[in-house]
DNA sequence: CAAATATCCTACTAATCCTGTAGGAATACT
DNA sequence: AGTATTCCTACAGGATTAGTAGGATATTTG
């Protein structure tokens, strides 16, 4: 499994969407200046965000993005999915399965491959937008304690 | 983390040289024929695993190749990392970890990157080209007491 | 020494994917 | 009507992938 910059970017764009969930909708643009993403990169990859329903958005003036569902019921692993397709670091979960069970040659390396789109899976697949605000913060949180550097 | 073609024709050939440790030298020709890879692939393929000596080679008549190591002692992370980078689904262990300490926004995405890399290190670095043969094997046995289909 | 055979090295190619850009049409708010 | 914004189509340059081709180099056998 691989996540392009594309990927990385969409999830950038719905974290921020995620952040600012009661606000509503946030345009293109906004996104794009605040994350740093080439605006007519992040137009496109939000219009297959809206195709795949995980946002929701309007047109003309006023118009632009939002999440469909509350950020805790969206989960990193479909959205990766989305935009880098499947998981596993080879094939699908369904064709490593038909390797394992029908190949003469080497089923235990498709089966050590399935193992770890499994683990991969387990983690995205449990990680919602909302856990991923949380973990932010504690991050902040813990660095600041460190020793973080609040300037003057 | 993505296993290319060529990552796999190395994990096959070097599995067919670890099937056939006790033997000693294999040529080219040989594993691409039984592995159906391409031969002149093949090849390039080898050179790179020789360079990094996890293979050793003899040239002219009757040269070929073999394992430099005994099979328990190839790590299959290892042979993945040579041939398709990193393990980590985005940057490697080493960047992600800076990205997390520093990085203002989205350090727990990066984060949750660092543990999937994690995982994925876990299985692919104590898993050897033995433990791979062995569960071959398993898989095999498992499958003929399914009602496997002994011709005849 | 010569012939045969296998690895090794360099270069090239065709196809696909990745990361964007550009321009305009459709839509909705003021 | 005017303006701002999404949406759609097309394209382009660079990187990566999966090979191919041809020959130089080394090594064993006769």
């Amino acid at each position: 499994m691989k996540v392009s910059q594309r990927g990385l970017y969409a999830l950038k764009a719905l974290l921020h969407l995620a952040g600012r969930w009661e606000e509503g909708i946030v345009a293109t643009r906004e996104i794009a200046e605040r994350e740093e993403i080439p605006e007519k990169f992040l137009e496109s990859i939000l219009v297959v965000l809206k195709n795949a329903r995980v946002v929701e958005s309007r047109r003309g003036r006023e118009g632009g993005h939002r999440l469909r569902r509350p950020p805790a019921e969206i989960v990193v692993g479909d959205v990766v999915r989305l935009l880098d397709g499947p998981l596993a670091p080879f094939g699908d979960a369904t064709e490593l399965t038909r390797l394992v069970a029908s190949e003469p040659r080497h089923a235990g390396l498709f089966d050590l491959f399935l193992d770890v789109r499994n683990a991969a899976a387990a983690i995205l697949d449990h990680t919602t937008l909302a856990d991923l605000l949380e973990r932010d913060r504690k991050i902040l949180v813990a660095r600041r304690r460190r020793g973080g550097v609040p300037e003057t």
